[in-house]
DNA sequence: GTCTATAAGTAGATAGAC
DNA sequence: GTCTATCTACTTATAGAC
């Protein structure tokens, strides 16, 4: 076997080890983030849940800060992506509407710790310029939802006289406050929210957003479903 | 004049002074608790605010943790209370729903600091001894609030599969997460929705929420006004 | 009641040996 | 890549002078 080959798969497994050695820590980091607060967690106490000293965290790190991002990032610029793409799709305003509740509530349940430190951290990422991309990137995201509901107003699915800011900006965190739902993998709910499954969450959330926002004579029509995930 | 009485007034010039030195402290700590959070604000920075050195805060408090129970006791006990006697009211549930929400609004505007504090420090809360008694005064409001909305349907003015744990969860959610709206005194708004009047956003959420939870065919009905505060 | 001065502890982060 | 050792800064809280 030619030696540059060996010395590739040697690169490739070093490359692989130190991804998931970082991997590891930023799992340890998200956990502690999102059940007692960035603030609130120390260096110290992720080096210990992976069994290395503190110092040594800073070779995977620059700071304890580009943990913190490491751990958002995606999860926002994708909840981004998603509600841009669900908010343009071609269909009724009110299947574009349930489809970003479900596809919502469904990125909240798989990465709840995410969601979990993007909400309860919000007045830290606002101070931080930093992370004014994440800011901006959720601003978008609310623009994209309330262009849903203004669309389903001029269709006269919604009611008229609807305040679009105020209930989009209710309906969001409503949801996102959800977030608090996180439970641990040992399975100690930190909240009993977490003893409904995705789907009764999601049919519970459809349910009393449409119920709110339909035009009058329309509130019992049924929910419709979801757009099917792409 | 007798030095008794001499000495009286001058006992309580003392005191009010000693209380309006601890009201300004309070009222300093809360406004920094409120915006930055309390573990991420110092001792030191609510010294500055009232022009004295962190050492002699100690005179008047005797730990930091002990500033942030006086913040937000008595907003609890009196929210506590305020459910409790809404709950047990001689009238209609949905007059006493409507109340509730609008007095809980109510209270959330006039104390608005310490509403967000109690908010965002739910966590912190939530892991000391020490502030047990909050969260049990706010699970015995949660259940006074599920009371009124299970006797709606009762009374057949909301629909009959509804799930009052997760509908009460979601209300109460949607209305504390509010606090956000915290504004300065300054006048600068941390958040749009500050520039809503008290009476529009109570219009607004009572609707949003009765027209959610109301039986079949009494969706259109109108929005009943609260009880009279007492 | 506020000051000066400081204790005792912990934070995030770094340098260099192995 | 992790360790040892440590720096600097900052935290809450205290002691005693004024």
């Amino acid at each position: 076997m030619a030696s540059e080959a060996k010395e590739a798969r040697r690169a490739g497994a070093r490359r692989r080890g130190q991804a998931d050695r970082r991997a590891a820590i930023l799992a340890a980091a998200a956990r502690r983030f999102a059940e007692f607060g960035f603030e609130a967690t120390t260096v110290r106490q992720i080096a210990d849940d992976v069994q290395i000293l503190s110092g040594s965290l800073y070779h995977h790190f620059a700071t304890k800060e580009e943990m913190l991002d490491d751990i958002v990032r995606d999860a926002v610029l994708d909840q981004h992506a998603r509600a841009l793409r669900i908010a343009s799709a071609d269909c009724e305003a009110e299947v574009r509407f349930v489809t970003l509740i479900a596809e919502e509530l469904s990125a909240l349940a798989e990465r709840i710790e995410a969601y979990a430190i993007i909400f309860n951290e919000r007045k830290f990422f606002r101070r931080s310029a930093e992370f004014a991309y994440l800011i901006k990137a959720r601003k978008d995201a609310f623009e994209a939802w309330r262009s849903v509901l203004d669309d389903g107003v001029r269709e006269g699915a919604f009611h008229a006289g609807i305040d679009s800011y105020l209930t989009i900006s209710t309906i969001m965190r409503m949801l996102n406050s959800g977030a608090d739902w996180y439970r641990h993998e040992d399975g100690s709910p930190l909240d009993a929210m977490a003893n409904y499954s995705l789907e009764a969450l999601t049919a519970f959330y459809a349910g009393f957003v449409l119920r709110s926002v339909r035009a009058a004579g329309r509130t019992d029509a049924p929910i419709p479903g979801a757009l099917p995930r792409r």
